[in-house]
DNA sequence: ATTTAAATTTAGACAAATCTAAAAATATGT
DNA sequence: ACATATTTTTAGATTTGTCTAAATTTAAAT
């Protein structure tokens, strides 16, 4: 599999994971920020090889093969993470660019004995689980502080954005994986919430209670 | 730079290391392993870059722009090794593979932090001297074991061919860097060597003696 | 059921990196 | 100096991954 190839594969595994059905030309050439015809071009390739299933105008699909590729590069990605962080001291907002360039180096024993050196973690900077040797993922029983009843009490552990921007302002916050997190108020108004994070009452918008993922307690 | 483009660089700083004209077509292309054509090709588009001095049938040679990207690139990969067999519990007869994979990840900030996590190594597992951060070289004293006077002694600090095949060879004959080396005798007829090795006398082929180098004390 | 709009695929082109086969330039040997 | 061998370059083709513009298919709207 070359880079493009295996960028290709996890982008469809990504936005197929939860939906059953298969994913459009359009929203592929999204997420991989291409036009749709290279789509097109690309899938056909990846069809020859056994990795996708696909027919004209219906989509695409991973078959396992493609699938345990897919969650083989997520693997290496989240593990990487893990490294800049724990090892080089990068801050989780870093790490992704560097990962998505070191997900493609090809050699077992390396991310075995990467594995090893982090202490086999089982969650990324972000939250995300790491997709075990045999391709088993964890899911977990997270949601979206944003769905949590009112009342409810939990623990921060994980983002769904994981841009820069975000994680910055989570920082400035202190806003982190493991905090606890109490949902005080919905404001019905613009669904904004009041909460407190580890005892510091704060308000937090929509659009950042629609990002942390919260496992209740 | 393209994957391609940095290995051709590397390639040709070392062919022309030492020598002082031009790196030959057909030397390049035996080092890259492929065709001259291909070799004339590239060359062009170095050219075009300004990171080669190019003139047909003259062969090419790095401007200081090539010979800055080329120390660089051979920096990260000395570095990794390094990070490989210390971190990782790598022998230095696997990592080199690996090396030229990871030579190639783009991101000044990650080199910076690995050079840090290794507490800023001088020489790879192979003894090769690491470019320095602003692209200096040490060359180091050190010469072929072959090309040592009798009775001298010496340590051993690098190799020159760096195959998995002679590597395991001095594994399995306890040669490693760091150990001294008296050279006892030498065999006229065939060039191989008597020597003692941390006080274990053997006998060295001119082949195993002209690929290890020592450092006269 | 048509028409219109949106999504998708085809056709044709391009740059990067490589190859084979043939031509041109340089080096070597007598 | 001239013929021969070697090296190097060109010409033309291939693969991968991408693009634009046009054609086709499917979905949505009247
Ligand atoms: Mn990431
Ligand atoms: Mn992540
Ligand atoms: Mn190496
Ligand atoms: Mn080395």
């Amino acid at each position: 599999m070359t880079h493009s190839e295996e960028n290709y594969l996890k982008a469809i595994f990504h936005l197929n994971k939860g939906g059953a059905k298969a994913v459009s030309t359009n929203a592929l050439a999204g997420q991989m920020d291409t036009k749709p015809s290279s789509v097109t071009d690309m899938i056909r390739r990846l069809a020859e090889k056994g990795v996708v299933h696909y027919k004209k105008y219906q989509g695409v699909s991973l078959t396992e093969k493609g699938s345990r590729l897919a969650l083989s590069v997520i693997r290496k990605h989240r593990l990487w993470e893990v490294f800049l962080v724990e090892k080089l001291s990068f801050n989780w907002d870093e790490v992704h660019e560097i990962a998505e360039q070191l997900e493609h180096i090809k050699s077992e024993q390396l991310i075995d004995r990467l594995d090893e050196l982090l202490g086999f973690p089982q969650f990324d900077p972000h939250g995300d689980p790491i997709p075990t040797k045999d391709g088993s993922l964890p899911s977990g029983d997270k949601q979206l502080l944003s769905n949590m009843p009112l009342h409810s009490k939990g623990i921060c552990v994980g983002v769904k954005d994981s841009s820069s921007a975000f994680l910055k302002f989570l920082d400035k916050n202190n806003i982190a994986l493991g905090h606890r997190i109490e949902l005080l108020e919905k404001e019905e108004f613009d669904n904004s919430v009041f909460v407190k994070v580890n005892d510091a009452p704060m308000h937090l918008s929509y659009q950042i209670a629609s990002n942390l993922y919260v496992k209740k307690i």
